[in-house]
DNA sequence: CTAATTTCTTACCAATTGGTAAAAACATAT
DNA sequence: ATATGTTTTTACCAATTGGTAAGAAATTAG
């Protein structure tokens, strides 16, 4: 009734913290190089193991790197569809969404750049699941919008550039830190500073598509 | 009096020719796999020459890198202060500001790209020019939009949070292509496709700012 | 035509890469 | 306590990496 975990021995303990700490560690490594340019040395080195033994744990480079995105994928995958709620008006939706990706932006920043690598690169991993999961539901989100258009609710906008205009944007607190943090100084874009950034890009979205004038 | 180019010998056209082939090389393999993944051999390779004859050309990959970088920013840097132009009204200069930008996605794919590797890694080579060059043309840039709001020309927005929209959604033209391909079918984003994006892309940002309505 | 210079090729090389094999150390169940 | 896994270490390795050194080939200048 407990479900599966019953007996968690002291080994299956650890090797459950482990392996999440090389995901970390991998994860850093990825977002920082790139699959080609990570190596499974340095990996090893921040999770403070050896070389040997992480590929104990993760047979080999390919295998983990697809292990992060998958991981990543999970976490943004309920996120990215938010329109499911489509029965609430514009305003309210659009808000909901543009702060579930700014949350995710600051809250796995590693993620979103690796995320950003791979497509960059071409999606080579990736472009499998883009056709079969984030294209059906595009297409359905973009339906919502365009039921929003019809009603009257927004302007008649393009709906698929203006979520190319969405994620990019709210992406770019997670990819583009560094530049942001250079122009603005690094404590701009922290704890509160943050906070006004995800106000003034909710702000210029909900103008951008004229929601929230009746 | 005809300049510096009275005695072109043979050798020093095919240079020219040939370090360009080679920079245009470099461009593309940096695009797909960042310093890092890169490789001096396939850079070689795709310029049709020998690895040791390409480092006949450029010593090392730490230079080779730094010139493509230099190459895409002595493009970039005239285009990204279009705000020179401030006593113009916004709505001019912002459609003029969009279309350079999205024609630079179009026309220099693989320079951006790279531009994005790099500030996703942590700009380590780019550091220094961003804080020394870009950093006071980006606070002379909020002034001029500064000016608008006190002359009630637009809404009262963030200026740096409104340019950090515009870079990163035209860009991600040039960055994401591989993922918006795949969402609208690769055709909807050629020709005369590429127009509407633009389009799109400047009247959502117009309407963000609320420009144009006096 | 010859000497000087520029370009390209051949032959290497040390360091790093991802990965294998096997035995030692450790933990668990009976 | 011992047999049975599980985890970690030690010892390697072939392939690729960026880069050097030196000579051959081609071009240019005098």
């Amino acid at each position: 009734m407990t479900g599966k975990h019953e007996k968690k021995t002291k080994q299956a303990i650890n090797r459950e913290i482990l392996e999440s700490r090389i995901l970390r560690s991998a994860e850093l490594v990825f977002a920082e190089k790139g699959f080609s340019g990570a190596s499974m040395e340095r990996i090893a080195e921040l999770a403070n193991i050896s070389k040997q033994n992480l590929i104990y744990y993760f047979a080999n480079k390919d295998l983990l790197y697809k292990k992060v995105l998958q991981e990543i994928l999970g976490i943004w995958i309920d996120k990215l569809q938010l329109l499911e709620l489509s029965e609430a008006d514009p305003e309210t939706s659009i808000r909901h969404y543009v702060k579930e990706k700014m949350a995710l932006s600051r809250d796995y920043p590693y993620g979103s750049k690796v995320f950003a690598h791979e497509i960059i690169s071409g999606a080579p991993v990736l472009k499998p699941y883009l056709i079969s999961d984030l294209k059906p539901q595009f297409e359905r989100d973009i339906e919502v919008v365009n039921s929003w258009i019809r009603k009257g609710f927004i302007n008649d906008i393009d709906p698929a550039h203006f979520f190319f205009m969405v994620w990019s944007t709210t992406q770019s607190y997670a990819d583009f830190s560094t530049q942001m943090d250079i122009l603005m100084g690094q404590s701009q874009l922290q704890g509160e500073g943050y906070l006004r950034a995800e106000q003034a890009v909710t702000d210029l979205i909900l103008h951008a598509i004229g929601a929230g004038k009746k």
